[in-house]
DNA sequence: TTATTAGTTGACCAAAAGGTCTTTTAATCA
DNA sequence: TGATTAAAAGACCTTTTGGTCAACTAATAA
């Protein structure tokens, strides 16, 4: 469905959630090996979503990645097209150009509510949602990858 | 949604049905211009496609590819899975790996009825199906990729 | 004010996806 | 049978994605 990177960054950014409201703010050691990524690479991603806007660092001693609690949640359609673009929302299914309601393409009946579901529940849901559905040892025992 | 390698696959299999109905066996060239593919790779795509007996091919004149009309529809599904595996149809929308209903990552319920509505898609539909939905010109017209 | 902690930066490497090219093999028709 | 047509096969190349590494910079606490 997501690339890695996109993979990575979304469960990035429910960890760190989740550990600010606990009033920590933490590194990429930790949060690397919690949701399972190689580390250097988290690094990376996450430089990008900081310079992107969507989160803050502080170096030194206490420092770390955390939310602006001011701004608003986050809904994960905005990392997806931050990271991937907007192709999974509005390309076509089969791959072809010129597939629309006037010029259906043979599988454009078929994958529009698909494509429909794909982009509510993106829109709809958000990181902090999502680092709300559980309890945090539930959730952390959970958010690694395969 | 799929990889290219995909797409091209499903965009040759609909033009070999839709030439065969007509009495024809297209060939490498054709095909390729038709859907919009690199005539090497796409003859690379079908030899594959061959090997795993998907459709048959004739060398020498008037050689090219057809299926064989014995053989029941095939599935998209059969094709999909054939070339990408069945990670689209089984795995977690969010990466995770420990993810079924009673240890659901975040996004579980949310993803569970996107990937049954792709399961059921591709399960139902056949590249038959596809090269049926129109009259040939038409669908012709618009088979081509971006 | 310096040692330590922790993020930043950019160059680099590896694997996979996407794509090309050349040689060989097989079928058919003149 | 030989010329022609068209697929088969495999080596090769390029780009993108995924991932690593080392040097640097900033914050802070002792």
């Amino acid at each position: 469905m997501f690339k890695k990177e996109t993979e990575y960054a979304l469960r990035s950014l429910v960890y760190i959630e989740m550990q600010n409201k606990q009033g920590r703010r933490p590194g990429i050691v930790e949060i690397s090996s919690e949701i399972d990524a190689p580390p250097p690479f988290t690094a990376k991603i996450l430089q990008r979503l900081v310079r992107m806007g969507f989160l803050e660092s502080m170096k030194g001693k206490n420092g770390g990645y955390f939310f602006n609690p001011g701004k608003p949640p986050i809904p994960l359609k905005q990392v997806v097209t931050a990271i991937e673009g907007d192709k999974i929302f509005t390309g076509c299914g089969f791959g072809l150009s010129h597939c629309d309601e006037s010029n259906p393409c043979p599988l454009h009946d078929a994958y529009g509510p698909i494509r429909e579901t794909i982009d509510q529940l993106l829109s709809n849901e958000t990181i902090q949602d999502l680092a709300r559905k559980d309890n945090p040892e539930r959730a952390l025992s959970r958010i690694k990858g395969n």
